[in-house]
DNA sequence: GTTGACATCTTGTATATACAAGTTTATGAT
DNA sequence: ATCATAAACTTGTATATACAAGATGTCAAC
């Protein structure tokens, strides 16, 4: 079922995230990588090409590759991660409320869809605590053509889990944007907000393996306890 | 000095950004990629790789490499930009006006350093203007240890410019967090903040190739003027 | 019409090989 | 000791080959 570098990859992570391979020394040399593996040496290259998109090391032409100091994402809000996923690499002690969850039509507004199309989904809003404060308001749509039920136990557990591990879908991009705007007054009231603040607004449309679109999100923050961190490759596109 | 792969790379991401290969189209398969270019597949493949990545296309098994839509990247503040490439690919009319730029150490609070480590840099800090209208405010720490000089002109039209054309720096990789917070009175002077307003703070590292650290940046902005967007893949590292 | 087997597309994984091009170390001549 | 060269490492690029596995269409059998 799995390939080898992603083995591979997900092996030398660990040591990474463990200090067996501590931050700022070098891997072993792709030669050794293979006989430690049993490998090729382009399945070795590939599980490495996998770490340095996730920023776990540097590669140098003629030396290496090094470890980077992957503490520093102890905070990852990056990529795709659902909040228990956040909370379970955290020790934090937080608690989802599922406040609504019926059905509705995606709003043609506020995503920027065409106006003609009308799309049904489960509406799940959830509000998120973390240390008893309320943090997080999350709002999703999931368009009925992909999933038509979604049982309240799997909204107060992890939508994702439900959706990748029991019905197997298979979950790949998402496109987001962030930006600050005042709450509504029911969100001040969730959240509580002081007069005159402002909330930190997520929202991004996730879509499948095969393209199709299947969940739209809104991640309402409070501003004061939002933090989003990100590591990021410099890629030159030129052109035009 | 260009590989074929990055050739490639570049030469479909045209092909997609100028409608030749329309959003929502396969791509030629990679054998015909291969026969069209006259290379290997494993050649095609890492170009068509890294266009995965940059959210350019999906590719499904047994089926083919779909044309994602790629207009919603019209304002990219995602990666590593520089202020003039994302003026660049737009249409506004923008200035960048140096208020200050001289030597200065860089404080050890702020950024999470060793309290003992005394870095020497350049201070430069900056005013960004878009419709004449003042947005962001930009302050640079750039190591002198890497650079020991920088020219006005420099700081005035591109600093990654300067760096990576001038220099011959390779710029690689960075760490970036934004957070909400409270402006200081001069960056509320300066980019016209009304009370009770707050704004929107990016605070990133940059890294060489060679993982030496050469640059923190805080990059300050009007919270309504503030958007991020970004695309991003799922991927699941499992394992404690 | 429906079904199932098959062939033929597609992409995904894995290996072996070759050479180019940085980096470091060892060697030797001066 | 100094310097230049060469050898021995490292990663980067490119190719050829093989098979696995998903998607699709054809065709025959029922």
């Amino acid at each position: 079922m799995e390939s080898k570098y992603d083995l591979i990859k997900q092996d030398i992570a660990n040591k990474i995230i463990h200090g067996i391979y501590p931050a700022s020394s070098y891997l072993p040399s792709e030669n050794e990588l293979c006989d430690l593996y049993g490998t090729s040496r382009e399945t070795v290259r590939k599980a490495l090409v996998l770490l340095l998109e996730l920023g776990y090391i540097q590669k140098i032409k003629g030396k290496g590759s090094i470890v980077l100091d992957v503490s520093r994402f102890v905070f990852p809000v990056s990529g795709i991660k659902s909040f228990k996923e956040l909370n379970q690499s955290q020790n934090m002690h937080s608690t989802t409320k599922v406040l609504t969850l019926e059905p509705r039509l995606v709003p043609t507004k506020g995503f920027g869809l065409d106006q003609n199309s009308e799309l049904e989904a489960t509406y799940i809003e959830r509000l998120r605590t973390i240390n008893d404060e309320p943090i997080i308001i999350d709002i999703d749509y999931v368009l009925s053509k992909v999933v038509n039920d979604i049982p309240k136990m799997a909204a107060e557990n992890s939508l994702y889990e439900y959706f990748e591990d029991q019905l197997g879908l298979d979950i790949s991009y998402a496109t987001k944007t962030i930006t600050v705007e005042e709450p509504t007054e029911r969100q001040r009231q969730l959240l509580k907000i002081p007069p005159h603040k402002d909330v930190v607004v997520i929202r991004s449309m996730t879509y499948l393996n095969d393209t199709t679109l299947f969940q739209f999100t809104e991640s309402i923050h409070r501003a004061d306890k939002f933090s989003f961190v990100d590591f990021a490759r410099r890629q030159k596109l030129k052109g035009h």
